[in-house]
DNA sequence: TGTACATCAGTGAACGCGCGTTCACTGATGTAC
DNA sequence: TGTACATCAGTGAACGCGCGTTCACTGATGTAC
């Protein structure tokens, strides 16, 4: 084996990966140390050269979780076409998403979980994207108070959608399930464009 | 002590109450048995009397948790004024409901959870609950295909809102979250009902 | 170029701990006579 | 009514097990001379 820094940061990122993944796939508690080093090809007792503690490892791998769903999100675009709001809901809400929790968002992976975290540190940091989330689709929707309050709404919609269409797997309203939290979040999403056009207008008459 | 068959029996209902409510409260994993049978003022050793496994009792405690946040949103209602689906999702929607996770809805609670259950019979149950819970808003709403759309879309975005201002917790905007959910969910009431009666005059012409 | 040494990522046995589970026992209650 | 016995919910010590964590060690690589 080898043994240069950089090869110790291969390792370091094969470890979070797979506990970005597995964190996803079983929730919080079921990352162990053991199978996670496993995973990434190592032994137990090497873990503690990459990470402090389990605690640390957590931290670390959720954020990890939180940027691998996104991305993961985003290579779902088809190629060359526009990056538009429209796209994200249909992706999002998608069976491909429903059925990839290890790689899909991590919100709707651990939302429960995070919801009752005491770990106050991880809670605040999913907060923290959740809020990056909504403004970043609510610039998209054009801004101001309106898409603020429709990107909000519309998250709530997506998320609340996959965790319950994941908790239906199997029943074919599944996918049911995805089809009507789509139409009612776009519905949302052009309401709010003819809210911004109709201010527009009211605006430029002045 | 007493040791009647009736007090038995009552004992079970404490261990299953205090478990349904620990499992809002921390999740499936964080209920252990010898912390349970402190909860219900027993010691450990008696808990095989009333169940033959941990994995039994956490079949019925989660059975027992989706009852109890039905029975405990309903216990939120205005003595004697109607029960209506717009005061179901304002009483789902508030800050009570979201700041009591160990009386609450259930679904919200640990819909991550079951979302990735490798245990069958429990993720089934809570589908079926799910279910059930969509068909009655539905109900509610006039019936037909519309309002079975607009049910399933009003409880995804109640359910997401609720993780969501939980996750946020301790955030001033965590409040927000519920009023946008709220206005979002009352809206698609508004609309569905228009489109009964719409549907009720085109009838009603023929 | 070759040899001796330092470095350090990774190894694997061992630890204490809390967990689910078992089981011999206790002691209050109900019943038989 | 009083005594002896059966019942059984609950007790608490003990178990095996997997976990997070520690640590003395290994052995491949880089460096000094």
């Amino acid at each position: 084996m080898g043994h240069s820094q950089a090869e110790k940061a291969q390792s370091r990122e094969r470890i979070l990966d797979a506990a970005a993944r597995k964190i996803r796939e079983g929730g919080i508690d079921s990352v162990s140390v053991a199978e996670l080093m496993k995973a990434a090809n190592l032994t137990h007792g090497g873990f503690y050269g990459h990470f402090p503690s389990r605690a640390a490892l957590i931290t670390a791998a959720v954020e990890r979780a939180m940027d691998r769903g996104e991305e993961s999100l985003d290579s779902l675009r088809t190629k060359g076409s526009p990056d538009t709001v429209k796209s994200l809901i249909t992706r999002y809400l998608s069976p491909i998403h429903r059925d990839n929790i290890a790689n899909g968002c991590g919100i709707a992976a651990l939302g429960s979980d995070a919801a009752r975290l005491d770990n106050d540190e991880v809670r605040a940091l999913m907060a923290s994207r959740a809020v990056r989330k909504f403004s970043s689709m609510a610039k998209a929707m054009g801004g101001g108070p309106a898409a603020e309050e429709a990107a909000v709404a519309a998250w709530c919609t997506m998320i609340g959608a996959i965790v319950v269409s994941r908790v239906l797997r199997g029943d074919k309203r599944a996918d049911d399930i995805l089809k009507y939290a789509r139409r009612a979040v776009l519905h949302l999403e052009a309401r709010v464009n003819a809210d911004v056009n109709t201010e527009r207008k009211v605006t430029s008459k002045h």
